[in-house]
DNA sequence: TGCTACGACGCAAAATCTTCGGTTCCGAAA
DNA sequence: TTTCGGAACCGAAGATTTTGCGTCGTAGCA
């Protein structure tokens, strides 16, 4: 699978405005509205394009806070790691759950409603799941830079 | 402003699928299309809606690495917090900076398409910045969740 | 109770967009 | 030079978006 500088830049800028139409993409890009749309079509079949998201505010919905918490287990057998993946999952204030290398198994994007919301999470969820060692918290003062995705260079 | 069931509903449809036609939104959410569409400009009239991006896959695009940052400074002066925010606003592959409580002053989100390019940027534009104390990087071994935005309560 | 104003919905129609062939153009290979 | 394959353009049919307008339900008030 490659792709040239015309899907690189609608790829860009459907991940600036997902629901730009067509027609507009196509004049854009440079093209007509049918090639334009064949290229989307194959992009997402592709897998290059994952989906498409409404970027809602957090604070107007009700959820004015962010954590990061820094979560280290006693075991990293692969089957314990799958197990803290999958409790997780089963949290819906918890939005995003990676592994990383080093001391820290995991980092954790959480949102909740209110300071009493969170400590709820982490103290009847999160601190006493099985195999978690230690949790470490930090709120988000404010987000400076949040930007969708990834560069696309237009190389 | 408020929100009534309606409105969560549109949006909790909408930041899972942020493409789907107004006629389609509006057959699930039992309206008809044109008092939707009406719910859906109020919405990002209101600023509930920051706007609509396309999913891209990062491996795909040749950004297979995500790193996190975090970065201590030497001084929390809010006049120093803001020149490293405009300092990592400029660097393409952070692609977020949230400003954190505790010992630690930022966690920055990070793509590089190899290590070699994440090595680059932390040695050439993170370390070497002015005010930096310390970078401590973790690789991400893989993402376990990752789903847009905030749980949408139906209440 | 009865009136009025307001907000929101549904209907219908016009403008626009999506999508499907069919045809043309261009570059590579025989 | 001719042929072939890929991709673009054109035009048209079917959907969707968007606007204008009439109606309904509700809150406020005399």
């Amino acid at each position: 699978m490659s792709f040239d500088s015309i899907d690189r830049r609608i790829l860009e800028l459907l991940q600036d405005d997902g629901r730009m139409t067509n027609v507009d993409l196509a004049e854009k890009v440079g093209l007509t509205a049918p090639p334009c749309l064949r290229r989307v079509r194959a992009l997402e079949e592709a897998g290059a394009i994952l989906g498409y998201h409404a970027e809602i505010d957090p604070a107007t919905l009700g959820y004015p806070i962010t954590v990061f918490a820094m979560v280290s287990l006693r075991s990293q057998a692969e089957q314990d790691l799958a197990a803290f993946e999958q409790h997780v999952a089963t949290i819906p204030e918890v939005r995003e759950c990676h592994m990383l290398n080093g001391e820290i198994d995991f980092i954790l994007k959480i949102v909740a409603s209110d300071l009493k919301g969170f400590q709820d999470i982490l103290m009847t969820q999160l601190t006493p799941a099985p195999n978690v060692a230690s949790v470490k918290t930090s709120l988000t003062i404010r987000t400076a830079k949040s930007l969708p995705g990834i560069p696309i260079r237009s190389a």
